[in-house]
DNA sequence: CAGGAAAACTGTACGGTGTAAAGTACAACC
DNA sequence: GGTTGTACTTTACACCGTACAGTTTTCCTG
């Protein structure tokens, strides 16, 4: 008479897949944070230390959510040209960190790369060799592109609740102002002539400071 | 009667600026993490709650430790060039996320921002104005300058140990060649002909990247 | 089919974390 | 002297990752 039946939990219901998965879900419902081992654990119908079975340790799981986001964007086809590649792949990106704002502070710390990850890796480089950048003009690229990519999403996932703008935007500029209006112009200055304009939007910096670092890019990859 | 504090742990020995030196002391010797609140309040010979009397809570004595590392970054003396102001800061403010690498995943979640803060963004900030970027061109010119530093920041920081090249970078490329060789053939050939080069030092990548993000700026700074 | 080994999961426990709440000692002012 | 406020301590709680030692269940072999 053992008596539940209710909470499934069969023996095999377990497995790295699904642990991810459950776990990328929940960070994803959590906004920034990834969930801790008991959470997680009773989201799956089992108890915190049955997750030790399939990981090693949490670095373990967190290197395989992060390889699940890897997984998700989007990379250039074979063959494309790498303008057309790398801005897909950065939107793509930037895209993804959108999605999983958990991921942005984990994805450089990472020192266990997954597939997913050395795959996506291997995919832009080949673009820019495949389409006339020597390696040194590849790896100068990647770094500038990657740094870019990042520190964008960082700073994007770091606004105050989301990127839209208006209201949030308006008690940010506040705040500086009830610090130090005037001890402060160009900040004023910026804040009411710029960020708090009607249709103004953190994200659409994306794209400007990426075609600028493509036209760069463009310059000099007969040089590199 | 003026009584000079007899004991070790007098009364007033504690205090915001004490807490913070001691708080960066600690994170910088342990390298990528800040000290939990009883460790160092021991540094500090003082119980762990004791803190509790000068920071609200731990979030507010991180910002306070972001503010002193960006005390520490070097502004654009006012009147300079733009470009040399930019590729001053920039330099400067690298450095000091080498020298606090706890820092560089803290400097953009912190919401509330110190006065060195401020101050630094409003220096930045009048420094391109002041040399004859719109408002536009400025906002678009710092959104692309932060996010190339800090992603730059990160990577470095994420690298095994130290950016100076050497066993770690081969050790690397050896677990990576270990994992696929021939799956990844554009990561195998950046890792032999370039990473592995004997001169080859990661840091260098930031003032080639930097050059070209200051060019675009330079380029477009009419327009924008 | 028996039985044993391996795999999957649980129970308990330890040392760590941030911090709420209440208590204690001392300084300064009425 | 008494009051009040400040600086610090004590204690406690809830939570974290995970070591270690069970307890099943499954599966392989004889």
């Amino acid at each position: 008479m053992t008596d539940e039946p209710a909470t499934t939990s069969a023996r095999g219901s377990l497995s790295r897949e699904k642990v991810l998965a459950a776990a990328v879900g929940m960070a994803d419902e959590a906004g920034g944070a990834v969930p801790s081992t008991r959470k997680l654990a009773e989201r799956l119908g089992v108890r915190a230390m049955a997750l030790y079975h399939h990981f090693k340790n949490k670095d373990e799981l967190l290197d395989g959510m992060v390889d699940l986001v890897f997984a998700e964007v989007e990379l250039p086809e074979p063959g494309s040209p790498w303008r057309e590649g790398m801005r897909l792949r950065a939107g793509s990106m930037r895209a993804a960190l959108g999605r999983h704002p958990w991921a942005v502070g984990l994805m450089d710390s990472r020192l266990n790369a997954g597939t997913a990850t050395l795959r996506h890796h291997d995919a832009v480089l080949g673009c820019l060799r495949e389409d006339g950048f020597s390696v040194a003009g590849a790896a100068h690229s990647i770094s500038l592109l990657d740094s870019y990519v990042y520190g964008f999403a960082i700073q994007e996932a770091a606004l105050p609740f989301d990127a839209a703008g208006g209201d949030d935007m308006e008690a940010l500029a506040a705040g500086i102002m009830a610090q130090a209006a005037e001890a402060f112009p160009y900040l004023a200055e910026i804040a009411v002539e710029h960020a708090m304009r009607p249709g103004y939007a953190y994200g659409d910096e994306f794209a400007i400071g990426l075609d600028l670092v493509l036209d760069g890019m463009e310059r000099n990859r007969a040089a590199w």
